[in-house]
DNA sequence: CGTGTGACTCGGT
DNA sequence: GACCGAGCCACAC
């Protein structure tokens, strides 16, 4: 089957998440603001959840501004796991520490 | 080139 | 705190 390339977008997408420190979250506004188009959210989503390099950009340790997980390509809950592991406290789809756990990029 | 869709965000109720 | 509607962006068809 071909690879499908990611568009450029999408690379910056990645690149963003990848910056994100073991144990931290960010937000899909957060990474928009990085890359300097705050109001590209939905945008970064979509790349996110096309995300074709799944274990090596961080997309787990990506959730909705108000610290709900928001959504997962291999499930929700597959999500609050691996957040947990990394000593993200996650709670019914919601982020217990939030204000903690948050990194911005800025 | 126009339309539809989504892992968003914000403000109001 | 939860739910709803409207606004915005990039991408696939």
């Amino acid at each position: 089957m071909p690879k499908k390339e990611p568009t450029p977008f999408s690379k910056e997408v990645y690149e963003a998440a990848r910056l994100i420190p073991c144990g931290r979250v960010s937000t899909y506004g957060e990474i928009a603001r990085f890359l300097k188009r705050p109001r590209t959210a939905r945008a970064v989503g979509n790349a996110l959840h096309n995300n074709p390099f799944a274990p090596e950009v961080p997309c787990h340790r990506v959730v909705l501004s108000n610290g709900h997980l928001g959504g997962f390509a291999d499930g929700a809950k597959r999500k609050i796991t691996l957040l947990k592991k990394e000593g993200v406290i996650s709670k019914a789809g919601r982020i217990d520490n939030w204000p903690e756990v948050f990194f911005s990029f800025k």
